[in-house]
DNA sequence: GCGCGGTCGATTGCATGCAGTTTCCGCCCA
DNA sequence: TGGGCGGAAACTGCATGCAATCGACCGCGC
């Protein structure tokens, strides 16, 4: 009747049991059962079932021996090793779009969006630099990966983009100081340049090594943040982590 | 009862549709709907439906807009991807590997795997070298992930993995003439040691440009395979290459 | 003859009943 | 008092019935 053509209740299941999970609603470790989610959303228990075998894949639940599920638990050090891992890949990404010989047209776009991270990066006074970042930070990663032009390597970096916490966006809403915070933000744009003229010039190894080393400053914000644990809140899926 | 203490049917129709798909009996793009596995697996629709939902994540399956699933069509480009991620995680995994200060201990059974292939590779008159050297390459690989310490990195690995002709074994068994088969067996075993020679100094750079390397010999043997159709038989889910 | 609408068939998505299994609790015996 | 055993309840896994949606084919009208 309405938007979605397929699959009203299963997806809606996906959806409503990835926010509990991630908001925490279940303790990492606990078990959790399909009358429980059924009776929390209300949603009877052939999609939820699905739900939960697509969640195990995505890693976020774990089968439990004695049937059902448990959520899973996330140390400080997965957390690192998910975001190294992302590093890895976009700079097969970086490597595979430098070494081929990309046209103007294909680098237009990309462009575009490092010219208005540019802009934005620079008017830190603006209240809404931070959602602007962050939807343009996205979209400069997306056509990273675009420009690598492997299939393959997407289906990888989504599957480990699936934990929240490995996503380029993770962290940066920490950064106690604004001040720093935007230092950080400066520092990234200046690496999307960078990496950005590493492709144009066809240097594939350096592309690679500022790809992985610009994943790293996840890493740094998320130091800041096991610091202040007040800031747990803002991170996506901290309720996943090892105490 | 017997063996499988849970998820009786379901368990099956993954391992059975997994096994139909990759024997070609689906033809690659062609719909595939849940009334036709039923009636080829003899299992109801509750665990079909939930095998089918599995596959996707692995990436045999698509899901079709209108409903429905299609198998997946992989080109050679998707292949020597995979191939290339796999090296980039096994990589990771060898420099993790070396970073580490890793004991004597820790070092002996990998030892003992890499004198074991040592044997087989030298022992080229038995006719049971391949399988052989295919369970112990299996665990070389399994003891490098160890090594690596990383269950992110295993994690990734084994999505990637999960296509067939991404493992490490995908296309040992080709390669025409069986001297050259043992060339390039005995070229793979002496990267083995390579690698492990490389850890075992701490030497994380050049553990990882091995390892990367090593994976690369499995492009070598596709090309083999590729000019030679006959051989299509002999690798794992060549139903699913396109023409 | 071509285009459009309606109806019919097929297929998917969902809900629920049923059966097997595991787990937990209480009771009994040593 | 502790351990073991039995029973009951809860939960999972499976099968199937039902409804809704999608697509196709056919007939009608322009």
């Amino acid at each position: 009747m309405n938007l979605p053509p397929r699959s009203r209740q299963q997806l809606l299941a996906v959806l409503k049991l990835r926010e509990l999970i991630l908001s925490g609603e279940f303790s990492p470790g606990e078990r959790v059962s399909e009358l429980a989610v059924v009776e929390k959303l209300g949603i009877s228990r052939t999609p939820v079932r699905l739900a939960l075998t697509i969640l195990e894949h995505e890693g976020f639940l774990k089968s439990y021996p004695g049937g059902g599920y448990s959520v899973r638990k996330f140390s400080v050090k997965d957390v690192l090793d998910a975001i190294e891992i992302r590093g890895l890949l976009e700079g097969a990404a970086a490597r595979l779009a430098a070494e081929r010989r990309l046209t103007e047209d294909e680098l237009a776009e990309i462009r575009g969006v490092s010219e208005e991270l540019d802009a934005v990066t620079a008017d830190v006074d603006s209240d809404t630099v931070m959602e602007r970042y962050v939807v343009l930070n996205d979209r400069f990663h997306d056509l990273l990966l675009d420009l690598g032009g492997s299939p393959m390597l997407r289906r990888s970096l989504a599957h480990v983009e699936a934990l929240p916490f490995a996503s380029p966006n993770a962290f940066v809403f920490l950064g106690v100081e604004s001040s720093e915070r935007f230092e950080i933000l400066k520092y990234g744009q200046h690496q999307h340049a960078a990496i950005l003229e590493a492709i144009e010039l066809g240097e594939g190894a350096r592309a690679e090594a500022l790809a992985r080393e610009h994943a790293r400053l996840a890493r740094r914000n998320l130091a800041t943040a096991h610091t202040r644990l007040d800031l747990a809140g803002r991170v996506p899926g901290a309720a996943l982590l090892k105490s």
